[in-house]
DNA sequence: AAGACGAAAGTGGTTGA
DNA sequence: TCAACAACTTTCGTCTT
């Protein structure tokens, strides 16, 4: 048995990668010096490369496993606590399960009670807030990574008071219109006041607090990031996104696009290219899921056609 | 008959004085 | 605060396929 085959029975030790040296691909990470070598010739190709993220404990059954485990899930800011809450149990025992002593007994309810006011107003709000946040992201299907950040949004919102005085809705709404921009999966402030209790004026006026307030400043809305929902909504193929998305590029640099509504111009953009491709919809079809008019797409599409010379 | 077109009047938001 | 303005919407009659 060479090394190689050695070290293979043993997950996450072997890394693939080829040696400068000798040109094996099999790299060995050693946990013990944290080098990462090389397997047959020894080379030591990067100093404290590997972070060992086992326990530095063993267990050998299940039961032994969860006994010495010490973690619990990952933190999450989608959490009140973050997941990692401390609560004061209601009954008045110890650990062994032994009734408190009368004295000790009153020292934790008042322990108990000035635990609970503390958090209670931050608590109160994050938890009507994040159950808000919860319901606004899955009706607008938004991804995890989205939800986590503008639960992170609100939550320096929150510390900065800015929501005093404010709707928590509003701000709620306001910051995933804010992180699903920043992450290139827009949402209009239509459909997020659609879905909120909030009209998009309210919203649009959080918004702005949050960009003054916490220094932000996102560039307008990218009409392409528009493309694949609204392709997907018409059942139209990759290539009629492509061409698409080919055609906004050019309508940018002809600076066609200056001030109009960039989910008009995807709309049109995708109207003109789903003809090219003989995948025709009607300007009724593809008004309605950009939720604009067909009026505005027919200027649009006009413009681009005449601009473009298509 | 459905879809496309375009004119006209009205609405809501932005900008600059 | 207000007027001017561009973008957009609504409505509706007409043209094209």
């Amino acid at each position: 048995m060479n090394v190689n085959e050695m070290y293979s029975e043993i997950p996450g030790l072997i890394t693939i990668q080829t040696c400068p040296e000798c040109n094996n691909t099999h790299i060995i990470s050693d946990y013990a010096t944290g080098n990462l070598v090389c397997a047959t010739c020894g080379l030591v190709l990067s100093d404290n490369y590997v972070l060992d993220e086992q326990p530095e404990w063993r267990a050998f059954s299940k039961e032994e496993y969860n006994k010495k485990s010490r973690v619990g899930d990952p933190l999450s800011p989608l959490k009140i606590d973050y997941g990692l809450g401390t609560t004061i149990d209601k009954r008045n025992q110890d650990g062994y399960g032994n009734l408190l002593t009368p004295r000790c007994a009153h020292r934790i309810n008042r322990l108990r009670w000035l635990h609970d006011r503390n958090h209670r107003s931050v608590t109160r709000n994050l938890s009507k807030a994040l159950a808000e946040l919860k319901r606004l992201s899955s009706q607008l299907g938004l991804p995890m990574s989205v939800r986590n950040e503008a639960a992170i949004i609100y939550r320096k919102a929150l510390r900065k008071r800015l929501i005093r005085g404010r709707s928590i809705d509003g701000m709620v709404a306001a910051s995933l219109y804010l992180v699903s921009r920043s992450h290139g999966l827009p949402r209009t402030l239509r459909e997020i006041a659609s879905t909120s209790r909030l009209d998009k004026k309210e919203i649009a006026r959080c918004y702005r607090v949050l960009c003054n307030e916490l220094n932000l400043k996102l560039p307008p809305t990218d009409a392409t990031s528009m493309v694949p929902r609204l392709a997907n909504d018409l059942g139209l193929s990759s290539s009629v996104q492509c061409r698409a998305i080919e055609i906004l590029k050019e309508a940018e640099r002809l600076k066609l696009s200056i001030g109009k509504n960039p989910m008009s111009l995807a709309a049109a953009a995708l109207y003109i290219s789903a003809i090219e491709f003989g995948e025709r919809r009607t300007q009724q079809e593809v008004a309605e899921v950009a939720q604009t008019t067909e009026v505005t797409l027919r200027n649009r599409y006009k413009e681009i056609k005449r601009e473009l010379r298509l």
